[in-house]
DNA sequence: TAGCCTTTTGTGAAAATCTACAAAAGAAAC
DNA sequence: GTTTCTTTTGTAGATTTTCACAAAAGGCTA
């Protein structure tokens, strides 16, 4: 068989990434496909019929799918392959439909870019092949990088109009849709503003994982990210796929478990605030997802499971009420009297109180709460009735004295 | 057997109430007292040993003990001799240890200022001793006034320093305390501040069947009290026989039905703040009073047997609540979709909402509030927290939505 | 240490609540 | 007018909750 002269067909610049993709195709007669880090296809190589479901996946939505990211994450491959220098190959994966090919991280001064990927044929790349790709991602780099470019100065562009947004600078609905349009930005029809807490100053790098993390999810769409300092707030959208608020919830539960699985990063904390139409009310829903963090800082346990306003709940109204309180210098008399009798007694009336509340009243789930005996509790309930002089039956008083309580929580510490 | 001339020995004046009783025991042959329209004991005849038990306690506790006062409401003898000129025989009541005696109203221009009782002995008065009786009541009459006056004229002289003391216009406690000593008033160790409104102003002769009310009701003690237009505001301490802070429960109760029942004065509203020790906070225990009427007003089946303070429990933070909500301009999404689904449906989703949670969550107690069978209000349930995205099992969110439904109804009609 | 009071735990029967399923009635859609 | 979806009501067994009573344990005081 007659081999080709080896003169190196990528040491040459390239206009654009279709162009490398042909080129590779080209030289190692298998279909390729150049995608950045977030796993957003950026060109592709025309290809034969006969192609694998995940490339097919990939072309249409312009993106790796997410079932196929999260095996790549589990089976070791991504980690694998930003640590890798040369290519790499990956065995088939049946179930996901993806087959035999090859990776290699397109990278500049140690940061990735980005991926080229090559599906193999019956017939494997042998090592010449592979070096080539080696070469076909060298020439990818500058092309990558000019990507990056241009969407960081867009980005830097619209930052400072996000923050302006977001801290209320603009209160006519107008002049916010005239602001869009200069910045040429879509705006999107309905919005929710999502923030997020890290322990610690949000590193350049740590914006890539995120951004990374928010394009593969799936969940939700996100139309704009502002990082500052700790704090990451995004303006979203439920993605297409999932219909209503509930995607808000699964994207910060997922958000925050990725954050720690795949990057190592602990203890982030995420909210939403209430979906909105205007743009005007910007400013109020991330408030609303600040209030979030902020309750949930304070109330740990009892917001475990919360991380959208609309589920706050009473928790809304404790700033006010505890506000109130010390401003008039209110203490319920029932609490005093629990209190002194705790002190006097060593007791827990007020914890048990508490607890009890916030079980809905339910003897067994309070009991089991504080480890007692249900007729212990039983019995409790009636002293705490007595020495407070509070009708525990009454839902109004229930609810006032709960209050009551979960207000003193706000301040002291 | 030989008369004694008829010469009458009550026209002449008396210098005190006591010379008054003492010759009405001289010409009668019975033990007498006189009673100013409270039945507070004013002047008692020395008497034999052989007297009944009522005029015993009346002497020892320098008023007429509550149950005969009941009594005698109960039997008519008081409006009867309210509306006699002349003495009234009363027949003996068993078992409140009351024997025969006569009494006659003390008048000046058609106004009661009191009574003078006698018991009668074995033998009764015959009718000349009866006319005299009259002339007694005549002679008691410039006495009596020269009480009411006194107390009148001191009355005015703190008028306008409790409702000062009411309105926040001393903050200083020192000055509170030598204001009392000024006025030569006794302060009390602890205080509670009442407050009642009337249907219309309070004339004259309302304010004595008031204090009528409060000085036999023998369940607060009433130090102070403030007349305005439609409003009443007592400064009560308990009563020594009621231990604690039910008794102004109590009182109300006693009250406003009594003053229904034997006046005919329907619909008074009374309330109670919390009690204090300083005066400081009279301001604050009014305030406290006013709260709980104007609540009882917005939500008279809630707050039906609600008249403390105390008892207000999550009522206490409606306003504010209220007033925050229509600052931020905020609608729970729950509360505006169900709102929807009801006028869509034409169901009441929304009310059966509030009913369920007010019921403490019984799914029976709230199917029978409705008349709705357990399982349909059961599918109701369902139904809501499908439409509304609401856990009703969550106590923070149930308790944040109720404020909300309840915070609607302070703003609207 | 005994006696008294408060608190905790155990037991079991009565009462209630929950759950699933199904029929029937009403409303809305075609 | 028929069909479909929503809503209401009924029944019954399983499960939970409530309540009364009593024993035991712990603390405090004389």
């Amino acid at each position: 068989m007659y081999e080709m002269p080896q003169k190196n067909p990528f040491k040459k610049s390239f206009f654009d990434l279709k162009e490398l993709v042909d080129c590779i195709q080209e030289n190692l007669l298998c279909p390729a496909t150049i995608e950045d880090t977030n796993h957003r296809l950026h060109a592709y190589s025309s290809h034969e019929d006969d192609t694998d479901s995940a490339r097919i996946g990939t072309i249409i939505s312009q993106r790796v799918p997410e079932k196929v990211i999260n095996r790549l994450w589990k089976e070791g491959v991504i980690p694998k392959l930003l640590q890798t220098d040369g290519a790499l190959r990956i065995p088939h994966i049946e179930d996901i439909g993806l087959r035999d090919r090859v990776a290699i991280a397109i990278r500049k001064n140690n940061e990735t870019l980005g991926y080229i990927w090559v599906v193999e044929d019956q017939k494997k790349l042998n090592g010449a092949q592979l070096e080539l790709l080696q070469d076909a991602a060298v020439a990818a780099t500058p092309l990558m990088a000019k990507l990056y470019q241009n969407r960081k100065r867009k980005e830097e562009n619209y930052q400072d109009f996000l923050w302006q947004l977001l801290t209320g600078h603009y209160k006519n609905l107008e002049e916010i849709h005239n602001k869009f349009y200069d910045l040429n930005l879509k705006m999107p029809e309905r919005f929710t503003v999502l923030a997020f807490c890290f322990e610690q100053d949000i590193t350049r790098k740590m914006e890539e994982q995120i951004s990374y993390l928010i394009t593969t999810s799936q969940k939700i769409t996100n139309h704009f990210l502002v990082v500052m300092d700790e704090e990451l707030i995004l303006i979203a959208s439920p993605h297409p796929s999932q219909p209503d608020e509930k995607a808000f919830d699964d994207f910060i539960s997922f958000f925050v478990s990725e954050m720690a699985n795949r990057f190592s990063i602990q203890g982030v904390r995420g909210s939403a605030g209430t979906g909105y139409q205007d743009f005007d009310k910007a400013q109020t829903s991330y408030q609303e997802a600040l209030k979030v963090l902020k309750m949930k800082e304070r109330f740990p346990e009892e917001l475990e499971n919360v991380h959208h306003f609309r589920h706050l709940g009473v928790f809304r109204y404790l700033n006010l009420i505890q506000k109130d309180q010390r401003s008039r210098r209110y203490e319920h008399p029932a609490i005093a009297k629990l209190e002194a009798y705790d002190a006097l007694h060593k007791s827990n009336l007020l914890q048990t109180l508490e607890v009890f509340i916030q079980q809905d009243s339910n003897m067994n789930d309070a009991a089991k709460k504080l480890f007692v005996h249900t007729n212990t509790l039983h019995y409790r309930i009636k002293r705490i009735s007595e020495i407070g002089g509070i009708r525990l039956t009454n839902i109004h008083e229930k609810i006032g004295i709960y209050l009551d309580l979960k207000a003193r929580k706000m301040d002291d510490k």
